[in-house]
Parts: C-alpha cells; sequence; structure tokens
DNA sequence: CTAACTGCAAATAATTTGCAGCCGT
DNA sequence: ACGGCTGCAAATTATTTGCAGTTAG
C-alpha cells in the first residue's frame, strides 16, 4: 500500500516518545550531534555541533535534555580529566585505554567484563544494564616524548 | 641503634619528597583525607575533613593540589553523576557497581582487565598504570522501589 | 635564605533556576 | 487548546588566578 511509514530511525527518537516526551528541534539537534557513536563531547561541544542543525539552541536547555537523556539511558557522561564531562551514547559497553599524558583515548572492542556483571548479580543482586572500562595509562607516541 | 629513623609510612609523602616538592601541613591534611582506601570524596567535602586536621586550609590550594597528586598519579578523580568528581586513591585498580538511581556504590575486588591491558600493550603499545571498571545498574533495593 | 606554597579575594567558568511565551501532540 | 519545552537573563555553584605574606628545605 501506499500509506506506508518510513521508518524513523533516527536514535533515540523512539525512547522519547515511549516515554512520552516530546520530539523538539532542540532534542532532535541534540541527539544527531551525539548519535555518532564515536563522539566525545562535552557540553560546550555539544552545542556548537547542534546549532549547526538548530541555530537557537540555547545552553541551559542542552543541559536539561543531557539530564533527561543521562535519566532515559540515552547517553552517559565521561570524566577524563577535563573541566567538563563528555557526553557518550549509552548504547553499548565502552572500553578505553586513555593516555594520562596526551588525553588521548583508544576505543577497543574486547570485553572483558560480562562475566563480572554475572558476579555482582549473583552476590548483591544488582541488576547491570552496561559498564565502562577504562585503563590509564601512556600512548605510544607520548612513551617516545621526554617526560614532564 | 639508637638512631634509627622510623619509617614515616604516611600514604604519598614519599612520593612528593622524591618528585621535589614540600611536604606542607595543606598537603599532609589533603592526604590525610583522601588516604583511606573506601572514601570517595569530592572537594568541598575533602576540604570538610581536611580541615579538622588543619583548620585554615582554603578551598584554592586545595584545588591546586589535587592538580598536583593527579599529575602525580596518587589520586584520580571520578565522575559519577553528581556535580562535583570525587577523589579517589589510585593506588589499585577500582571495579565499582553504581546504581544509578540512588547512586550508591558497590566495591568489589575481582579484577577481570588485566587480560585487556596486554591487550593494548600488544595491539597499540599502551603503557597502562591502572584501570577502572563500573557497572552500571539497579543495586538490589532500589528494585523494590517503584521506578520514577 | 629563597623559591615553592599558602590563604585570601576577586575573576572566570560551569550549571541551574525562574519565568513568559512557543509549539508538539 | 494546554502543558511540556523553550530561550533568555539572572542566580548559584565550581574552579582558577593574582598577589603579598609565609615556610619548608
Amino acid at each position: 500500500m501506499s500509506s506506508e511509514n518510513p521508518p524513523s530511525s533516527l536514535w533515540g527518537h523512539d525512547v522519547l516518545e515511549a516515554h512520552g516526551h516530546r520530539l523538539t528541534a532542540s532534542r532532535r539537534a541534540i541527539l544527531a550531534a551525539l548519535s555518532n557513536q564515536a563522539s566525545h563531547l562535552n557540553p560546550t561541544q555539544i552545542l556548537e555541533v547542534a546549532r549547526r542543525q538548530h541555530a537557537r539552541l540555547n545552553l541551559a536547555s542542552l543541559y536539561r535534555n543531557l539530564t533527561l537523556f543521562t535519566r532515559l539511558g540515552l547517553v552517559r557522561p565521561l570524566y577524563m580529566g577535563e573541566s567538563q564531562p563528555q557526553y557518550i551514547r549509552n548504547d553499548q559497553p565502552h572500553h578505553h585505554a586513555i593516555c594520562v599524558r596526551c588525553n588521548i583515548i583508544l576505543d577497543f572492542d574486547e570485553c572483558a567484563a560480562s562475566g563480572l556483571e554475572k558476579l555482582v548479580a549473583g552476590r548483591y543482586g544488582f541488576q547491570s544494564s552496561s559498564h565502562l572500562l577504562e585503563i590509564y595509562g601512556v600512548c605510544q607516541s607520548c612513551q617516545a616524548k621526554p617526560a614532564v
């Protein structure tokens, strides 16, 4: 038939709808800015990116929505030693190796924590939804530089 | 012999000395406040605790020293969704399960990441010094409460 | 002695809040 | 329509900086 609805596959829209939240231009723009799996952006950077799509976006609304999205489990703040947290998608576990000198972040996919999720479930009755693993150290190129 | 020096075993003092930093009353008090393995304190709370030992301690000095201690690898900031980061000792890997509803933190010792540390070393030449594993979910008592 | 540190006060940065109007549903 | 959301401006909270006096080594 001709009335087929194209699946609105934009990330997060379904979750907002399912919880009765409105799909506003601000929210679309923020979600779009965060939708890239690889992006690690702080609020100021998110504002900048999202404004390319919705120029009137305001920092106050951004903060309100980051809080909402975090509560809904769409995103998660990461503290990487900078002044502001960086927000990332909360789709799947994240595994980083972070260089303590230059702050470069290496992502990798291997996961070692699913066993531990079962362990805390069994021992503490803790119902885990995702996890974050950060390995701290010095990256290859910083090892070559003289120490600070 | 009578001239034996008692080992000044206070946590962090040796590291400061080794790097040529002075052992001031402020630094002693801050280190003491953070020395407990289990403590998760934000700057405001650290100030409060450290002032019990050194009443004149100032927030500005606290921030300056938290930055120093982080650079020296003594402590590490943790972002747990509260407004300020919490500082913890950076002695050994940390493994938490964090309840996204009540923010309670369960610590546990089992470590699953040492294999991954070897992996990033081999693949990226990354020299890791420690790691952080956070499991997010809902703790047992919050599961019993009605959802927000 | 003498730089490294400190406390204080003032500046800047980050986040939150109050409110009147706008816009998704 | 009407109530959730918004942008703006102002308030609050967090962090940094300048500077003159203090103190560890």
